[in-house]
DNA sequence: ATATTGTTTAGAAAAATTATTAAGAATTAT
DNA sequence: ATAATTCTTAATAATTTTTCTAAACAATAT
């Protein structure tokens, strides 16, 4: 029941690029330094986030990677799943990438207990990891799971995608 | 964030113990079969739950492995412990095998906000596997979190450790 | 043009997981 | 005692996943 490297490095990438949020873009080395991250695996991670459009990139002076969309817009869970797969402990208890079990004796009998337990817990994960913002993450405090405050999304011209 | 392979077959088996206690021992390829596990894979397993005081076991005709505790005081998160680990998606949030984190920035800050999270994580993923009993799990019904029925020990001379 | 920075692909290295093997020891039945 | 059965132990092989690196390439600003 761990966390990968990459899910911690990916969380701590956009602690940094929650606080940069519509000021400044971060180049890669950056966050690096900042999160005593290695270069090339973080390199990775952001494009990952990029293509699922959490973040947008410019090469060039002055270039780097931003945030863009608002902190309050963005679930721990989410950048988990793009990161990780699926919060589920097993296939045939996930929400967004269900799977039938093969070899699995319950299969067909539909009452299987390690399902009906791990579907407790892919619940009990969901719901802690659903419950904070991006913005809720980066504010620390315990358990502030704040609602969505007021969105001022800065116009930007940053790729979305690709 | 998923469940190995391991503590899905030591779960397997244990339903099909929980079933035999206080009656029959099952052998190794008993289990095996009826669960479709790997033999030698579950001989390892079966042996780390001897080695932890949950199965006993003795060889020869009528021989095999039995629960030695009553189904009613196992908890499934106990099992996955032993076979898995820690429950905590990160060692620094873990309650019975807590390490501080390295080359993690907030580490002397105390208030990191990682640690917050999966600090919320952890328990609940303790509170659903720790709120069921084999007992309770191997009966199947979603969410039957049952409290302790009376415990009729069998006397048994299975041994207990080595 | 040039320096800077992101993009992409491939794949190497390391670690963890999953599984097997084989020699050995305990128990029961005869 | 002997043989058949079954667990015991340790080593290690195979596979998969995770973590990380490298190198050629493309876009941006000045």
């Amino acid at each position: 029941m761990r966390l990968s490297r990459k899910s911690e490095y990916g969380l701590r990438a956009l602690l940094e690029l929650t606080k940069a949020y519509d000021q400044v873009a971060l180049r890669r080395s950056d966050i690096a330094e900042a999160q005593h991250i290695p270069v090339g695996f973080l390199e990775t991670i952001l494009l990952e986030l990029k293509r699922a459009g959490i973040l947008g990139s410019r090469p060039g002076v002055q270039g780097g990677y931003r945030l863009i969309k608002p902190p309050e817009d963005v679930l721990v869970g989410q950048v988990i799943r793009i990161l990780d797969g699926p919060l589920a402990p097993i296939p045939c208890v996930s929400q967004t990438a269900y799977q039938t079990c093969q070899d699995c004796p319950y299969s067909e009998a539909r009452d299987c207990p390690i399902q009906n337990v791990m579907f407790d817990v892919r619940n009990a994960i969901a719901g802690v990891l659903d419950g904070y913002t991006l913005r809720a993450f980066s504010e620390r405090g315990r358990n502030r799971r704040v609602g969505k405050s007021p969105q001022h999304r800065g116009n930007n011209a940053w790729s979305r995608t690709q």
